[in-house]
RNA sequence: GGAAGGGUGUCCGAGCGGUUUAAGGAAACGGUCUUGAAAACCGUCGUGCCGGCAACGGUACCGUGGGUUCGAAUCCCACCCCUUCCGCCA
């Protein structure tokens, strides 16, 4: 959420700026709200100061019953107040997590996606001297994809990989472990992009993949309409992302500064409702209601927190570009980059099934906007700052997959396995 | 699932109705001493919120939420979590 003495000094700016992005906020509304709750919550802390001076002066004598029916109507007096403050606290915070992050001011102004930039093309769509197929031909054809059998068993939306293609992909896991864990990669692509941070390496991490509520709704990143799957019987939650279950993971923890950046490699499998998108993408493996997948997330300074954004866009693309596949880097606009983001990125890789670029990878900057309601702090020299949090993803499995099949297959319907996972297949040339 | 024990500040840990403004220790920071370090000694040392330019003042917080009381870390109720043992299990 965003500071709330931020929105009163700049209660315009917020306003026209939540606007922008789509998230529109009656701020005069939540700053009456605020006043109110202020105001109520002086005059209880005063009467809580009469109580306390009350019981002080009562320690070693026996109260009176004057004292006593001084001290009934003090409580009585704070519990009426306390009635009155529970709703306006409540629809203050409402209103106050409602407000979305303030973009950068180099965030280009949108109001749909459409109206994202298109910051680099990296490559030239893939030619082939054939007809390319999508996916789930490929996968058919080679035994790699049983969306028919998973829909049997689970419902749509869902895929058995099988064989070479399972393979692949803890090819591509092993092969991301490595290069997040190389200092040397990380210091280049630091120098390359003018950055000042260090070449700390990325942690690999095995997170819960379940959530209780608390920690979900403080993350800002639990949409339970769309997105989330609920546990019936317990407080959990399927994440839909590592990221949900990395991000909360310092939840109410003041950390050193000498710990940051913490950089972590998260791998899971990442479960999502898909709600809304019924029709869309629903061939192949591109959109699936579970998926693996590797995510990066940073906590660091808040000085440090734009150059943490900008290392993961470059490390993003470091990765698609060994692949060796062709992309586009997309600046967001205010309307797409998402709620909590201050900024956004995506990469937009080369599906030949499809002759369409389509989102493979996203990169999210939060500033201090997670951190303050996961209050996650970290203890400087001069006080205490909240944290500044990065996500990114690494690769996302099935689309990475489908992206890889279709970028390599050959005319008689097989796929060459990229040079750079092929030690992590045994040599293996082709699927 | 059954039984027992437990959740207190950065960490360990005492407190079990009113000198708690949470003992004591450790770590950390500053200082004395020392050629330097260690040790010893002295000092500092929780997080929010409200008010204030500030110094500071007020208030809340001892797993969470209720309750009892003039007064709750302390008593009562419910829930959550952790540990150990038993059972089951990859």
């Amino acid at each position: 959420m965003l500071d709330i003495q931020y929105i009163r000094e700049n209660r315009q700016a917020v306003a026209a700026k939540a606007q922008q992005k789509g998230y529109p906020v009656d701020v005069d509304t939540l700053l009456e709200l605020d006043e109110q709750r202020r105001n109520i919550v002086t005059q209880i802390d005063a009467l809580r100061a009469k109580r306390n001076d009350l019981a002080a002066t009562l320690k070693k004598t026996k109260p009176t019953p004057e004292q006593i029916a001084e001290g009934k109507s003090l409580k009585e007096q704070v519990a009426q107040l306390e009635g009155n403050l529970a709703p306006v606290e409540e629809q203050y915070q409402t209103l106050l997590r409602a407000v979305p992050n303030m973009p950068l001011a180099e965030v280009p102004v949108g109001a749909t996606e459409d109206e994202n930039v298109i910051a680099k093309t990296v490559g030239e769509p893939t030619k082939f001297d054939f007809t390319p197929k999508h996916d789930f031909e490929l996968g058919e054809a080679l035994d790699l994809i049983d969306k028919e059998r998973a829909a049997k068993i689970s419902g749509s939306r869902f895929a058995y990989l099988k064989g070479g293609l399972v393979r692949m992909q803890f090819a591509i896991v092993q092969f991301v472990m490595q290069t997040l864990g190389d200092e040397a990669i990380i210091q280049k692509l630091i120098d390359e992009n003018g950055l000042h941070i260090p070449a700390k390496p990325f942690t690999p991490v095995l997170p819960p993949a379940m959530l209780r509520t608390e920690p979900y709704v403080a993350s800002a990143r639990l949409n339970a309409e769309e997105v989330t799957y609920k546990i019936e019987q317990d407080d959990l939650w399927l994440n839909a992302s590592a990221e949900h279950t990395l991000c909360t993971m310092y939840w109410n923890e003041i950390l050193p500064e000498d710990a940051l950046p913490i950089r972590y490699l998260g791998y899971s499998t990442s479960f999502r409702r898909e709600a809304g998108t019924y029709g869309k993408d629903m061939e192949g493996i591109f959109r699936l209601h579970q998926f693996d997948k590797l995510e990066m997330e940073v906590f660091c300074t808040p000085e440090t927190g734009l150059e943490e954004h900008k290392l993961q866009i470059a490390i993003q693309e470091y990765l698609v570009q060994q692949l060796g596949l062709p992309y586009r880097l997309i600046q967001k606009c205010t309307a797409d980059i998402g709620k909590p983001n201050a900024s956004g990125y995506d990469i937009d890789c080369w599906f030949p099934g499809q002759q369409k670029y389509r989102e493979t990878h996203t990169a999210d900057y939060m500033t201090d906007y997670q951190s303050r309601d996961l209050k996650v702090r970290v203890r400087r020299q001069d006080g205490i700052d909240l944290v500044h949090t990065n996500d990114a993803t690494a690769f996302a499995m099935s689309r990475i997959l489908k992206c890889i099949m279709e970028n390599y297959q050959t005319a008689d319907g097989r796929i060459v396995i990229p040079e750079v996972l092929r030690p992590y297949m045994g040599g293996q040339a082709e699927l």
